[in-house]
DNA sequence: CCTGAAATGAAAGGCCA
DNA sequence: TGGCCTTTCATTTCAGG
């Protein structure tokens, strides 16, 4: 299993980080126990490694006016390899397209929109998703209201895991 | 339409933070185009009125050892609001459940979950959500790759609709 | 509402244990 | 590795435009 090259300090310091990634590197030594020095030397490993793949503020879509938040099912013509990256690609060139995955089952893709109204929103659908190469079905679902989102990974389970195969 | 009450600087502020959370307040006085001193108040200010909602370091699902990533469509038998709210709650109690979204159309939630591996994912499935009370119906589809994830907001977009109202 | 300066406090590097 | 010391730089407050 991954994350084992963790000790329990590390595993601190991406859960501290990942709840307020914003603390001085102090007050993140004070939580995990360790004086300031070797935290920063393993924040900047933790980085270095990939463990830690950038730091982000979490911004009120609502609030900034992006009223939509649309969910779309893809179904694409050819599943070729070359085909979904294809498609992948241009996922990536869609400002509106937040999330993009690749799903097992019938539905080939999943993604996750914003958008600042339903116009725009149904602008972006006509003019540019069903009019793109090899998209077979699209099935789209609005987001009526959001219940939780949490980021990243919880890691009390992580924790209790550990724990068990110890 | 929202976002009226912010001038270019408050939004040029907000980008910079999505794509680096943990950018040093002189860093992005520059970016801006102002002084530290009063990036720090518009900063503050900007996450008191709530449009910065917190900072988060994106951590490495996969490398934690998360390597299994699922998107779960959720029917219920009752859709009175209180029922709902049951379920909005039972959702934040659970760990692996990451996101919630209730949904118009034929399914009512949308739930993106992360666990250590499918035996982990399926012993949830089967013992909390399966059995929990007022669920119709689950539908489950495992992420195969991912091909996009980005944090928030388009701000492109949101500066060119700015620019074309005014 | 901004700039600029001054004091406090944090970041980052060297070095020893 | 972690801890301590020192320098450098950032944060924060205050005076003034």
């Amino acid at each position: 299993m991954a994350g084992h090259r963790l000790d329990p300090i590390d595993r601190k310091i991406l859960a501290e980080l990942q709840a307020d990634g914003r603390m001085t590197n102090v007050e993140l030594a004070k939580r995990v126990g360790i004086s300031a020095p070797p935290c920063l030397r393993r924040v900047r490993a933790l980085e270095e490694q990939g463990f830690i793949k950038g730091y982000h503020a979490d911004v009120d879509a609502r609030e900034l006016g992006f009223e939509v938040q649309v969910f779309v099912m893809v179904g694409l013509q050819s599943q070729a390899e070359s085909d979904l990256r294809a498609f992948e690609g241009r996922c990536r060139d869609w400002p509106l397209v937040r999330e993009c995955h690749m799903l097992n089952g019938e539905v080939d893709f999943i993604l996750k929109c914003a958008a600042p109204d339903l116009s725009t929103f149904q602008s972006f659908l006509t003019g540019q998703l069903l009019t793109a190469p090899n998209v077979a079905s699209v099935k789209t679902s609005l987001v009526i209201r959001g219940a939780k989102d949490e980021p990243g990974v919880p890691f009390d389970v992580l924790e209790e895991r550990l724990s068990r195969s110890a």
